[in-house]
Order: C-alpha cells, then structure tokens, then sequence
DNA sequence: GTCTATAAGCAGATAGAC
DNA sequence: GTCTATCTGCTTATAGAC
C-alpha cells in the first residue's frame, strides 16, 4: 500500500482553508478533493463520516492554530498589556487582517447550523475564558472581566463580518484596537 | 388568467423568513417553494432570475423592516437618548431578542459572498449612518460617532454570531445594552 | 492508501398546457 | 398566473481494482 501522499494535518489545513473560503454548505466535495490535492475516494478514506467528519477535522484544526496563536500568549509571560498585544497580532495573523473568515460564524449560520454546535461553543468558550483571564490579570473584576471579554469576542465576529460585508478590511483592524483600548482599562 | 394567491410582499416576507433560517447555499428552491405556498414555476414567474432574485427581494424586503424599524426611529423626533432607545427596541424585535440572523453576515459569507455586494454594503452604510447621526446630534464629535456608530454595527453583528454559536440569546441582548451604554457617552 | 468508475438522488431551471 | 412534468448537471457517497 503506498505512502500518504500529504500528511493528516497538511490535509486538515488544506481543508481549513477551503471551509473558510466557501462556507459549509457551498463547499463540495469536488472542491475539497481540489483544494487537497486527493481524489474523491482518498478524502473519504480519510473522512469516512463524509463531509460533515471533513468540517469537523478542519474546525480542529483551526482551533489548534488558534491555540497557538491567540490562547497561549494570552495566559502566557508578561505583563497583562504584552499578552493582549501579542494576541491581537495572532488574531490579526489567524484572520489574515480580516480578510479570512471566521469557522465559528460559518458553522453557526445556514446549513449548518447546529451541526457543531459542541466544537463551536467550546471555541468560544475557550477564547472568552483566556480574554477574561488577562483581564483579571489586570485588576479588573471578574464579573466586568468576563462581560468584556464577551464584548471582545463580539467585536472581533462583528468586525470579520463587517470587512466581509463591506470590503474593508480595516474595519477589522479597527475592531481589534477597540478591544486593545477597553478589555484592559481601569474600572470607576 | 388567475389572480396571485398572496401579494408580492407577502412572498417577499417568506422568502426573507426562509433565507435568515437557512443562508443563501442551503436554502433549495423546493425549501423556497414550501415556505411561500407557490409551486417551483410560479416561484419562477414572480422572479425569472432565479433564486438570486429571490434572496434580493429578501434583502430588499429586510432592509424595508430595518428602516421601519430601526433607522427611523434613530432619525425621528426625541432626544438622542429617546432616538436610542426606540432604536434597540427595533433591533430587538428585528432580530427576535437574537434568535433570527442577519442576511448582512448570511449573504457575505460562503456561497453567497460577492453575490450581493452591493445591496450589503448600502444596508450597513444606512445603519452605521443613523447611528452616527444620533451621536452626533449628541454632541459626539463626528470622527468619534463615525467610530462608534462602526462599532455599534459590529456588536450587533457579532452578538447575533455569538448567540447562534453559544445558543444562548442573552449574548445579543447584553450587545444592545453595551451600545446603549457607549454610543452616545460625552467625550473626554 | 490511491485510483477509476458509477450509483442514486437532488440541485436549479424550463416547457408548455390551461 | 398557476399548474404538471421534465431536463440537465452536479451532489454526496460507494464499490472494487491495484
């Protein structure tokens, strides 16, 4: 039986980036199979759930890179303001500066709705939770800590949208700098 | 010949209902002839461009509630407060306390993205305009309305994403309240 | 583990009678 | 303006050789 011609996770980011592109719904399996580089019966030896267990791994990914990105500087070294900057350049590089949509608003919309409901929450989840814990880190009350971080979380899912809806990216940008201006700020 | 069964804007109302449901990619033509009543051809006789000029009546159908409901309130009579709040009151029925989605993110994201650039773009630029207008007959200087008016938009947009992700509506609602607070705050 | 080929069904869209 | 019937092509998914 021959080697894998691409690693799972290559495969996986491929994918990523295909479901960012097209949305659930409007990605076909053709597309998959392009934007992979394997035919039709690889993609499914690979995915045996169809494209539903696709989605799944490509959602996975994305929270790795997530992970890595955003969620560790945010509860890593430094002090709270360092930690938030470095997060703000992850986002900025996860979302490509906005112009790359977000897994957590496509699953959550249309055909899809639902469907991952439990990997979607727990993004959130998980996003929120590190933003609240900076926050807190700074002196701010937990109670005030965890509503902005909700807010945040808006404002960057608002902020892609945005830059979708209207072409400019910088809306985006500007959306980040909101949170690096509020999430942190004295309370009184 | 016979005469319609529903008028033109009671399709338009359906058609909105069944695109906010279901996104542009996911919605079939048989889901669009199941939520208006019609069978496929007279779908098809009352918008021979298909089911792309049935999602523009949809968002234009849309954008008619939102200015009812919404943008006249925030150019009316009343103080910039009162303006306000007949404003989130809109928004809230628009969006039923933020358990129906925005064809705005619906139509900018996946299959759909580009398709209705246009028509998108202007409904966020009506939006963020009336919202600036309120700040600034505030006494908002108008840079600083224009960034929050910005901001205000992508709250909304991104409560509504979060309370489909979490399932938990009360995210949109605090997004409102978090407006009401911000938008028209003195400067300093 | 990759491939070619195909199954079975639904997609969007249309023809033409009444 | 509504209807039944249909067309073409693409959809997801699978079978089975190598």
């Amino acid at each position: 039986m021959p080697a894998p011609l691409i690693s799972r996770e290559e495969v996986a980011e491929r994918l990523t980036r295909a479901f960012r592109r097209y949305g659930y719904d409007a990605a076909s399996v053709a597309q998959l199979c392009e934007a992979t580089g394997l035919v039709r019966a690889s993609l499914y030896h690979y995915f045996p759930g169809g494209k539903e267990e696709m989605a799944r791994a490509a959602h996975a990914h994305a929270g790795r890179k997530v992970h890595d990105l955003i969620i560790t500087p945010l509860l890593g070294e430094g002090t709270p303001a360092e930690r938030l900057a470095r997060a703000a350049e992850g986002l900025a590089e996860f979302y490509a500066h906005g112009s790359e949509a977000c897994l957590t608003a496509l699953f959550s919309l249309g055909g899809a709705r639902g469907l991952f409901a439990e990997q979607v929450r727990g993004s959130v989840t998980r996003l929120a939770g590190a933003l609240a814990r900076v926050a807190v880190d700074a002196g701010v009350p937990e109670d005030v800590a965890a509503d902005r971080a909700e807010d945040a979380v808006a404002r960057v899912q608002g902020g892609l949208i945005l830059a979708e809806a209207t072409g400019d990216a910088a809306i985006f940008k500007r959306a980040l700098r909101r949170i690096g201006r509020d999430l942190l700020s004295p309370v009184g």
